[in-house]
DNA sequence: CGAACTATTGTCAACGCTGACAATAATTTT
DNA sequence: AAAATTATTGTCAGCGTTGACAATAGTTCG
């Protein structure tokens, strides 16, 4: 019953089967013209019948794609991603490839050794969510050939795309949304993994109070998860005691923030209001129901994969950059 | 500027630069024994220089290994799999070896392409959660030399391990639980994606009611989602309008009947206690916080992995089954 | 009927790497 | 000093495919 030594069934021994050489048997399985219609069938029987695979990685070998595509995210508990991945997934499906997700955990050494499997499997393309300071090494990649779609940050080279949201605006609906409420003591959580270039809505943050003529609450940086959350609101209720709201970076901190301010015994809305970005399912649901600026991911992911396919699909490696619009969307804790 | 002819560098690349033959720069590469220390330098030097990445494709075409796993789950939208992945990823990273993640959305047949890619990419071994009614497919590939690891199912042939949970006791705990805190009206939310064989909640809700010799409430199939909680529970209302307590497949739907519930006005848990299973971290976020069986992720990626590396180090192709214990995590849901 | 096609199949090299083993140079041993 | 040993490097084939092109058989046409 044992059967260790199960060498794959290889072209050679299709055809061998058939009487044929392993090049009709090639053209068999790849539909490709000029295969008789009896050889054919022949082929395909010999072939269910040996329960024949192709080897991809010969074949990827020779023709320097594999019919794949990398999805690196930096978190996959940040509830932002999967859902996400399921649509990139679908979209990328409908052109016949396959998915592979991956995980850096945010952290450059963690994503080079990532794109250095996918882009030696040879992968048609990768969509990045960027770790903090690996440009040089995207752009390095994308130099070895590797066709890149970036999320959330602006590179300017060739094989690389830069897709995202327009956080800015994000940013400032929120502050002003706010402010529109009569909120005045606004501070800000930020997270504490987002390198200085890519802090848009810090940037859309001060710009909102500077339109409106008034300064600023604090801003706190802390890592993007619920405790980050948690601990960033204690932080700036230190800073400002008598806080009467804040823009998180992303829902999961502005849960953890809710957590937080209900914990000390105020209430949300009323006592703090708290907008959050992304609009993840969750987010609905929790209690407050949280008011959030939504980065749609439906959006992202027609985007995204618009991208990688013009790059698979055309010759150049150009792509013009896509800001993607937010809307605001108000529930119950702002 | 524009540079789309970049062949990629190969071994013969460096070879000829630091003139000697690309065998032994695939020694200095592979960290082999017997190269000379000032060659090794040299060599390095080069491949610095000339920035050098090794094929992984050539490499696994003839070692057969590839040096990545693949972690195979239905449905990434369900908050049970990204910290799971995490923790697989980091504990196969510890051997390594890189973990791409893909998912099957419980479709046998997205399943075989999935399986179908990875096993062709020559991955060291898989981790799958199978979609329904793909044993024999499992088998197959199994056949085919792939290693797996089956989690909650029980397939016996070589080359497959097989890691579950002790569901039926998890079952038979929160319905103990429910009837020792008074309820005696107990419906069950089912998932309608279980196959028959592995519906072993239900076998645990009945057998808890047969040791207490008393007749088992209802049971209603839904999609394993927060609708589907909600759903199937206005059906269980329908079945059985003085219910008073659900034992729900996940948390997911839990937090799904919890929401339905409370739409109709009743609370919970005081008319109707919900007990779930997993535990996520969102389970004790939610409010009122969710009783649930706690089925452990750092302990199935610990034995999920062992399983893998198993397979991997050693030459059989056998693995013992393992069953892994659950708990009941009382929290304010009932 | 021979030339010119078309349809079908085959041959061979190459993709970039490593396994097996051979060859050479350097060092030790007897 | 010759033989044996070790250290270092090289040669060659082949992993399983496909691209480029050659060859053969079958058809069409003037």
């Amino acid at each position: 019953m044992d059967s260790e030594n199960v060498a794959r069934t290889t072209l050679d021994d299709v055809a061998r089967r058939v009487g044929m050489s392993a090049r009709t048997v090639s053209r068999v399985v790849n539909n490709e013209y000029g295969v008789a219609e009896t050889t054919r069938k022949q082929v395909l029987e010999a072939i269910e019948e040996l329960g024949y695979r192709p080897n991809l990685l010969a074949r990827a070998l020779i023709t320097k794609r594999s019919g794949t595509v990398g999805l690196v995210g930096g978190d996959m508990t940040d509830p932002y991603f999967p859902a996400l991945a399921e649509a990139v997934h679908h979209r990328v499906s409908e052109s016949g490839r396959t998915t592979f997700f991956a995980c850096t955990g945010n952290d450059p050494h963690r994503q080079d050794t990532v794109l250095r499997s996918l882009w030696s499997y040879a992968v048609d393309g990768v969509i990045v969510f960027p770790a903090p300071e690996s440009i040089d090494q995207l752009r390095s990649y994308a130099r070895l050939g590797l066709r890149i779609v970036v999320v959330d940050d602006v590179i300017d080279a060739p094989g690389i795309a830069c897709v995202r949201f327009d956080l800015v605006a994000g940013a400032r609906l929120g502050v002003r949304h706010l402010l529109d409420t009569g909120r005045r003591r606004i501070g800000m959580l930020a997270s504490e993994l987002s390198p200085p270039r890519r802090r848009r809505r810090e940037s859309g943050f001060r710009a909102a109070f500077d339109e409106a003529g008034l300064d600023h609450g604090a801003i706190v940086r802390a890592p993007p998860t619920v405790q980050g959350g948690e601990a960033g609101l204690g932080r700036l209720l230190d800073l400002e005691p008598d806080l009467d709201a804040i823009l998180a970076y992303n829902d999961v901190m502005a849960i953890g923030a809710v957590r937080a301010v209900e914990a000390q015994g105020r209430r949300v809305p009323d006592d703090i209001a708290v907008v959050g970005f992304d609009d993840v399912e969750l987010s609905a649901y929790v209690r407050p129901a949280l008011t959030t600026v939504r980065l749609d991911r439906a959006l992202l992911s027609i985007e995204v994969t618009r991208a990688l396919h013009s790059f698979i699909d055309a010759p150049g490696d150009r792509f013009d950059p896509v800001v993607l619009p937010v809307e605001l969307v108000v529930r119950q804790s702002a």
